[in-house]
RNA sequence: GCGCCCAUAGCUCAGCCGGAUAGAGCAGCGGACUUCUAAUCCGCAGGUCGGAGGUUCGAAUCCUCCUGGGCGUACCA
């Protein structure tokens, strides 16, 4: 079946009807556009204008001389020219019935495989394995599989990696709590948890010991920063004017220096009081002076191949990577690798031998040092200490992955706080040779509480993921079972059935608030909002889709049977012109969003096509429509939208029930 | 200091490789359930698109400057 993307269709017949005025209008095309106003009719084409000047003839000339040429009589009413030189389009509703009718016995729903599949290695999720999963992880991971989702179905090869941080300081951490305070009885009890507390206290007795030797210094800094504060707010204003501004420039900035180290003060002093009040803390504190240094060289020892490490990192991985995958399994994750960092550890003295030997890197200051065109510091690829970073495992797996999979594309879904080391990242990667793939950094902003900080529990701590998840299924729960107590011929569901119900649409709630905004920016996390399940939420569709079901179930229609009827659709009412429309619109979604790779394009589709469903359904009966003819034409509407909504949220990783 | 990102309705945000009167959700106000799920629908109200210049037939969108915020900035990831 060939793609169902007008969008596609008209672009093709434009570019012919332009050929006959310039000699390749490639560039011109992407002013063909769905209307921005239903009044404008479908689509619109605004090249003329931009033409008319390049040729110096009147716009609206123009675009009559493009219409002349134009060819889509098959599938638009007379094109019109409007406004300055603005080509409108209106669809023909017997092609829209013909094209609607094509594709209701597709699975895919008209969206056609691309001509050109690429292979994608596609790098999301990525948590540390030796702490639990919090909040801060949902984005990459939610994302990372929705694109997943998208570029598998559009035919690509898609290898989805979980780089798992496998490898770090962390770890350090949690064999040096093993060796000192490990609760032996806990440890058998559940030995993630236990792991977790261990990873959490000596983390503080880390940052206490650190914060002790560096408080004095930040303190001295600060109260000079205080001095050289009120020296400036005591010389007088200049009497020339661009040089005051520029003094009350210094003096805002100096101010805001100021605050910002207030802040650091206070908050290590939070720290330091937190183990002092404590005489348990303080007293392991005192027992464990060099706990920093101890924890690097329990990691350099791992790193070194040490039994005894070794051995516990063996003991602990499966079950701190069990733990993770909990969260996988519940929110319907999955990946065809997860080379953690671990893996690529004996590659890493190969990596830098060989950009020593090629002269690309040099050392500096003991370091080894990629110093790269544009950026100011350099990417450090070996410590002084011999250690390596992430930078050098990031280079490995670059490596790796182009050896093993000779990839078109990497795409990172990491958060936007990493940008320069992507850049860098990249700038290497050039410089080695691998200059060919397509590197990106999907980069996302951060999940902020409803203050606008980086959520965080009351305490101050981050957010688990897995309570996360909890409150979300406890509220849909609470939502679920109201609407049905409250349904007019009473409860329709055991149960069991508001059970999965709550797990379906709790989950997907979490997933959508997250989806459903521009990767790019920020988002407050805000329950109520997302689980309020109205508006634009997963609920809305999710709903949607329901009532599509329910329809065929209390008219105990063979769905299977109503697709491949041959007869006609009808598109009279204009709510079903535009139901039909849109459900015709989901590959010019699904090819938007993959553009940029923003899940929000389709979050964006769907949220329209639960709206045209719903006023479809407001205006027009289906059951009792009034001939057998359009009951059918309805039905198949119905069929239609709700087969548009569970496959666009099966490509967000959501999934839909039949009741609700 | 340098670099990156951001500022749109009361709130949360779309729109940002230029297009017609700037959109949605929530909150507010007013309507619609003897009718297929009212978790819905219809209507009203709400905006100097942070500010000032510039480019253009046309700017929320591109360029410059300014203001305010976030993030990053040589041996953490």
């Amino acid at each position: 079946m060939p793609c169902m993307n007008i969008l596609v269709e008209l672009r093709l017949r434009f570019h012919q009807a332009l050929r006959t005025v310039v000699d390749d209008p490639t560039d011109l095309l992407d002013q063909v556009v769905p209307a921005q106003d239903p009044r404008f009719g479908d689509y619109q084409a605004n090249m003329a204008m931009t033409l008319a000047n390049r040729l110096s003839q009147p716009q609206r000339k123009v675009a009559e001389q493009i219409v002349q040429n134009l060819q889509v009589a098959d599938l638009c009413d007379p094109p019109e020219v409007a406004g300055p030189g603005f080509i409108n389009l209106r669809l023909r509703d017997d092609w829209l019935a013909a094209q609607l009718q094509r594709i209701s016995t597709d699975p895919r729903l008209g969206v056609s495989p691309v001509d050109d599949p690429a292979t994608f290695v596609l790098d999301y999720s990525s948590p540390n394995v030796a702490k639990p999963m919090h909040v801060g992880h949902i984005r990459s991971t939610v994302i990372g599989d929705s694109l997943y989702r998208i570029l598998r179905f559009l035919g690509h090869r898609v290898i989805g990696d979980n780089h798992l941080g496998d490898w770090g300081t962390q770890f350090g951490m949690i064999l040096y709590g093993y060796k000192h305070f490990r609760d032996p009885s806990q440890f058998a009890q559940s030995l993630v948890k236990e792991l977790s507390r261990l990873y959490k206290l000596v983390n503080q007795l880390v940052e206490y010991h650190q914060i002790r030797q560096e408080l004095p210094e930040l303190q001295s800094q600060f109260a000079q920063r205080i001095e050289v504060l009120d020296q400036q707010q005591a010389v007088a204003p200049s009497a020339d004017g661009a040089e005051q501004k520029r003094a009350a420039k210094r003096l805002r900035n100096l101010k805001k220096q100021v605050a910002e180290m207030r802040d650091k003060v206070a908050a290590a002093e939070k720290k330091l009081a937190e183990v002092e009040e404590s005489p348990e803390l303080c007293r392991l504190a005192e027992q464990h002076p060099n706990i920093g240094s101890a924890v690097l060289e329990e990691t350099a020892r791992l790193h070194a191949g040490d039994p005894e490490n070794l051995g516990l990192w063996h003991d602990f991985l499966p079950a701190c990577r069990q733990e993770i995958q909990k969260i996988y399994d519940r929110l319907d994750v999955r990946f065809d690798y997860e080379y953690g960092e671990s893996f690529y550890q004996e590659r890493l003295a190969e990596v830098v031998a060989r950009l020593r030997q090629r002269g690309l890197a040099t050392v500096s200051d003991g370091a080894v040092c990629l110093f790269l065109d544009g950026f100011d510091a350099p990417m450090i690829i070996q410590k002084s200490d011999g250690a390596y970073l992430y930078a050098t495992t990031d280079l490995a797996t670059i490596d790796f992955r182009m050896q093993t999979f000779q990839p078109d594309a990497i795409l990172y879904v990491v958060d936007h706080r990493q940008h320069e080391h992507f850049q860098k990242l990249f700038a290497a990667a050039r410089l080695v040779g691998y200059e060919r793939v397509d590197l990106q950094h999907v980069s996302f902003g951060t999940v902020l509480g409803n203050d606008g900080k980086p959520y965080k529990t009351r305490a101050g701590d981050t957010v688990g993921l897995e309570s996360l998840l909890d409150e979300a299924v406890r509220r849909a729960h609470a939502v679920v079972a109201a609407n049905d107590d409250a349904k007019p011929d009473g409860p329709e569901l055991d149960d069991d059935q508001r059970r999965h119900i709550a797990d379906v649409v709790g989950h997907a709630a979490i997933k959508y608030a997250d989806l459903c905004q521009n990767r790019t920016s920020d988002y407050k996390f805000d329950y109520d909002k997302m689980v309020a399940l109205e508006g634009n939420t997963a609920t809305y569709m999710q709903y949607s889709y329901a009532r599509t079901q329910s329809i065929f179930g209390k008219g105990q229609i063979d769905v299977q049977r109503l697709r491949t009827l041959d007869s006609p659709l009808c598109l009279q009412h204009p709510t079903e012109r535009a139901l039909g429309l849109q459900v015709l619109r989901l590959s010019e979604a699904i090819a938007e969003a993959v553009v940029d790779y923003r899940p929000n394009i389709l979050t964006g589709y769907l949220f329209d096509t639960a709206k045209r469903f719903s006023e479809f359904y407001q205006q027009c009966q289906v059951l009792k429509a009034e001939s057998e003819a359009l009951r059918t034409s309805r039905l198949r509407l119905c069929d239609l939208a709700g087969q548009a909504i569970r496959l666009g949220l099966e490509l967000l990783g959501i999934r839909v029930v039949e009741k609700m």
